[in-house]
DNA sequence: CTGAAAGCGCTTACAG
DNA sequence: CTGAAAGCGCTTACAG
């Protein structure tokens, strides 16, 4: 069934069937009603393609989760508390205003090209991307095509700096900064003093942030960072759960931990306890997102809550507007933390 | 840039582009060569939809997470530990194959309209649904858009007795009826008699396979089966919460409790202990899936495996081939279970 | 208000 | 082996 048949049946043209199909206001009303008729008569759907070719919008955003640096295939973004909410919400939300959303995970440089393949091809009108390494060439090359763009976790002076802000373009951002001075400042309250941290990916916006917080709140408390107590990190259990154990067998502990995120929290409470420790007597650890385990471990983890849910209703709302708008604009918007005290950390008493 | 151009530069005509994109068998290699230069060199992409308009597939693959019953709107798939790993291996595999996917959530009988939409307005060369109630009505709607169609978890002698098994139609369904058998007889085997349920949505297959397997069970040990201690559920949390509560609340408990998954098991251990029982020792609690959760909560809870990676991966590997496939064809697969034994269940000792 | 026609960017018989 | 042409199913100036 195709728009020449509608016609046909209609007792009109074409172009009267695309007319009423796009709601244009020159036709009159019965005219209309009886197209609509034939239309809903016959379930007629006009062909996305074709629509899309004539130079209508295709209704579907692109989602792009990735995630470079992880080595195993099988289930890794579900895995993730920070992706799987992202793409479950951004799902929501754009089904929820008539778009459709098309899922692409990139897990190395060359899948990258799918990205940029799905805008050249023009399957889609705009895309999020999370996940994205600190790479502002490649941002550059996707900005170029200028088409509707929101980075999730993005460092924005660098866009300001290759003068990347005059596109279709939007960055959503948590304040990563700020949650983690909130949970440093809670530990140092609770009179811990050797503090170590687990880092998240150093190419990545937030993995930057939280550590440099981390590093700044110490020196404001004119509190000694020991190397030994920064551990390198990649937002991944596995390898968090070495470089802990490696800490334990150096021997010297830190009375706290601040973790980049929840998953290595979690690691390290795991390597903890298979070495006899105690968290948090031995020591106190906190953690970064809130996922759904934390609140389900034992101990209960005392971590700084993202604003997940926000944060990919942002990106889709900004998204949409990016294609609907014709001139091209730039915005960030920058959703703050919250830290949630659970059980994870305790007073230290002998200072 | 389109094939025109690509065209003009490498002095041949669209028909010859078109024959190269296409793998054509007759261009000689040396036009061949030209012409992926000049390709290469601009990076050109054609456009997708002019292809699929043309008559060449979409590349890309629906999949539809159908949630009809449950009630609010925000974090619902992702917290749900069956749909998130699916969406997620889904995803990885067909990328893995070149294909795209688009993602809609159904929320509502309304919604299903989209499904149909993304069907015949041809946005996907073929689809995969995920958590349908069983209806027939609605599947047969879907088939006879005579587009690939593979349906995760459903009842394969209602297809049958249909004759819908003469279509595009793949079943990929898990062994949840034997996996409910071996839960019990391990529950049986330490000992327990009194044995409760808390049923999952019985408008979904594996719903009803498990409350069968449980009642066939019980009657196969010659084992009564106490009105009050089957409880109704949906498979999400707050319901299983609840039942449990009333069930408390009515002075009686059974020694052991199948939970219908394992989200339900977890509100289950919550409510007991919320009244100051304990899990093993007063009550034993088996769950269904294997979530991430599972592994992580105390006591570890006990549970049937779910091979939701296996489910997955074959229903990509289905649709393409589906989609690949002229002749239509019908066929369904069955992925065994695991019990997984940890902490969540005990020996009753009084028997 | 409305139809005929051109155009979107491809693919594929058809003819040579 | 290869080009001209028709066709896929729409939309949108253009003319009336």
């Amino acid at each position: 069934m195709r728009s020449e048949d509608i016609a046909k049946l209609a007792g009109v043209s074409r172009s009267t069937v695309s007319r009423v199909i796009n709601n244009y206001p020159n036709v009159p009303e019965a005219t209309r009603q009886k197209v609509l008729e034939v239309i809903q008569q016959h379930q007629y759907e006009p062909n996305a393609f074709a629509r899309a070719l004539a130079g209508k919008g295709t209704d579907t955003i692109g989602l792009f989760a990735i995630s470079m640096s992880e080595q195993e295939h099988a289930s890794r973004i579900y895995q993730n508390s920070y992706f799987a909410p992202i793409v479950d919400l951004v799902v929501d939300t754009a089904n929820a205003q008539g778009f459709y959303v098309l899922i692409h995970t990139i897990y190395s440089p060359d899948d990258f090209h799918k990205v940029k393949q799905a805008f050249s091809q023009k399957r889609i009108d705009g895309g999020i991307l999370v996940g994205i390494q600190n790479d502002i060439n490649l941002v550059s090359e996707m900005v170029q095509q200028d088409a509707p763009l929101v980075l999730i976790d993005y460092n924005i002076s660098e866009i300001m700096s290759e003068h990347l802000d005059k596109n279709h373009l939007a960055i959503i951002n948590s304040k990563d900064y700020e949650g983690t001075v909130e949970a440093m400042e809670y530990l140092i309250g609770l009179g811990h003093q050797d503090i170590g941290i687990i880092c998240g990916r150093m190419d990545t916006f937030s993995g930057r942030e939280r550590h440099m917080a981390y590093k700044d709140t110490m020196q404001k408390h004119e509190l000694p960072i020991q190397d030994k107590f920064v551990l390198e990190g990649n937002f991944l259990k596995e390898t968090a759960y070495s470089s802990v154990e490696q800490l334990i067998a150096g021997g010297e502990l830190p009375t706290a931990l601040f973790c980049a995120n929840d998953a290595m929290a979690i690691a390290a409470i795991e390597a903890l306890n298979a070495s006899g420790l105690q968290v948090p007597t031995d020591v106190s650890i906190v953690g970064f997102d809130d996922a759904t385990l934390a609140s389900h471990i034992n101990p209960k983890l005392t971590t700084v809550r993202l604003p997940i849910a926000e944060m990919a209703k942002a990106a889709v709302d900004k998204v949409i507007s990016l294609c609907q708008d014709e001139s091209t604009s730039f915005s960030t918007m920058s959703f703050p933390t919250k830290l949630i005290i659970r059980e994870s950390c305790s007073q230290l008493h002998d200072c």
